[in-house]
DNA sequence: TTGTAGGCGTTATCAC
DNA sequence: GTGATAACGCCTACAA
């Protein structure tokens, strides 16, 4: 703990009340400026720092918001993060940050202590393995206000800042149909119970339905949002016989991408001339690969922005009924869908 | 706000103390059995949240840490957060993340709200136009434990967790020497007043000198920490007669060599063939780029680790003397420095 | 085993 | 313009 001098040895040195100087270190008007002056000088020689525990414990606010991130070595995440702090710094909060590693049960955890700490407010991206909604709706119930960002639980009263997902999804899907001519499509899905895990994939099937392709479920495969676990069961997918490989994946984010591309390597094959992969997110590794990477961009950034102030009027405007924010994405196309490099290619 | 439950309604409701209860839920040993069982449960019930603002006001601890990096976007931060986290996760920490964006006047400020907040410790990493070392001797004389890292301020009591600055950068430009034969190389340095700044800088001369090669002032610019700021500083350099154009260029880190790199190749010359280029980081992008970079790897996980628990050793002991640990970096040759492609780089 | 008094540092409220 | 009092929610110390 650090400096110990609170407003009442001011006060005493001051020969003054510990409620006059509170005022004048306040710069409440009805104090004489005489005394201000006073109060102001000795404060900064004896080295006061305001207390903010014991402000917030009479005020019952803290200035401090709790965020709650699945990955912090995912690139997308530390953006966001970037996004959300420009807007809050900018409102005097302060960020308590936690990486959940992508496992709920320390998701809740975390977000327990942040109650106990008294966040004004929590900002959540949810781990792949969540299942338990009704934590969630517990929280929210005792009156703590969430905003979800990227990985949203829907319907519980919380708002949700995304991209558009499905429609994303469907798109760069159906640029694999439309320009490429593939019809045997795969994905490697994220799990159905995180929100981009089943949009990304009806998008997929959006785009394979409009076209009257083959659905094939042995082409959908889950394989998490960690580039391990997409290596594997890219791995899997690619022991089916030759002649039922498929011509091209469409992965849940980019680190499943890159995961499906080496297994991909490791078996002898090329991207994209054996199977073209695609990705979503916009990693910074996309465009140095080897093979450039074709993705959705998602703004990051934009995405921290908006969930921050979403957030930061929730908590000024409580009853204000929750929203959905979509956040527009757009088509970054690379190399590894077969497109030929072009000039301008970034 | 959340929960407003406290001590004292469950205390009503089961006509006992609010001490009773506090009793209880701590599981002190001198509260029956009983009673214990019917406070946890009428706890529960009420959803009661205990209120560490509260608390920590009593204890004077607030089992929370500040981190400042002065970049979330460059990849080495992000890792070392995550080490941080994993460390200070266990011992029931929560962090707060600020990213001072390069700006030292955020990062005091930033600095000094935390301290309001009554951290019991703070982790640093300076930010570039660092200046007045003497502001942060007053938080550490105002009783505010420091651990720096990577960029630290030495000699004010603090301890520093960092790699082998100048002996790793030393190392890799008698790299150039020695196996490449490079005699005319130029330096891309941080800015000197921040640790990494100088002491890379000083290894980079220490090799030169211990070569009897000339060091001539034209080739050793300041280019900062970032990409932008790098390519300018390069493009200055490109701008001398060819014939006294460097060989090789040593950058201070790896988004310094990134942007080293694209003024070269905006100058029309190429990597290494005109003009070779080493960092310092090992950024997730270095081993992908078109010619995958030579640099200095450094263990950011394990820096953060380290950094996290001489920070949480000084917060139980802070008597104990300030100590400076390095953590041992290697070297990832690959391309740009001339060197042809192995089989096993990555 | 349980309860009471007092205080952590600050501020709102009412009084002078 | 300034001061006294009480309260925020909890815990230590002492008393019963």
């Amino acid at each position: 703990m650090s400096s110990n001098v609170t407003l009442k040895h001011i006060a005493k040195e001051l020969g003054l009340s510990a409620m006059t100087v509170s005022r004048a270190l306040n710069d409440r008007s009805n104090v004489s400026e005489k005394t201000k002056k006073r109060v102001i000088e000795k404060a900064k020689s004896m080295g006061y720092t305001p207390n903010h525990v014991a402000k917030s414990l009479v005020s019952s606010k803290t200035y401090t918001i709790g965020v709650v991130i699945p990955q912090i070595t995912h690139s997308f995440f530390p953006e966001v993060v970037r996004g959300i702090e420009e807007v809050t710094n900018a409102s005097n909060y302060q960020l308590f940050l936690t990486n959940a590693n992508e496992e709920f049960s320390r998701e809740k955890e975390a977000i327990r202590t942040l109650q106990s700490k008294r966040v004004d407010g929590l900002l959540i991206s949810s781990s792949q393995d969540v299942k338990d909604y009704s934590f969630y709706e517990e929280i929210i119930n005792s009156g703590t206000v969430i905003v979800f960002f990227d990985r949203c639980i829907e319907n519980i009263g919380a708002s949700c800042v995304s991209v558009n997902d499905r429609a994303s999804s469907r798109q760069i899907t159906e640029h694999l149909i439309e320009v490429h001519g593939y019809t045997k499509i795969a994905h490697l899905s994220g799990p159905p119970e995180v929100s981009v895990g089943m949009k990304r994939k009806n998008g997929y099937l959006d785009a394979l339905r409009s076209h009257d392709l083959e659905i094939n479920n042995k082409w959908i495969t889950e394989g998490g949002f960690q580039e391990e676990s997409a290596q594997k069961a890219m791995q899997k997918l690619l022991e089916l016989p030759k002649d039922e490989h498929p011509e091209a994946v469409v992965a849940v984010n980019d680190p499943s991408a890159l995961g499906a591309i080496s297994a991909i390597k490791s078996a002898g094959l090329s991207v994209p001339d054996d199977i073209a992969v695609v990705g979503f997110t916009d990693d910074v590794r996309a465009p140095l690969l080897e093979v450039p990477l074709t993705t959705v961009h998602q703004p990051a950034y934009e995405v921290g922005k908006r969930a921050a102030r979403r957030l930061l009027r929730s908590i000024d405007n409580p009853d204000e009924p929750a929203e959905n924010i979509e956040v527009l994405t757009s088509l970054k196309i690379r190399q590894s869908c077969g497109c030929p490099p072009a000039e301008t290619n970034t």
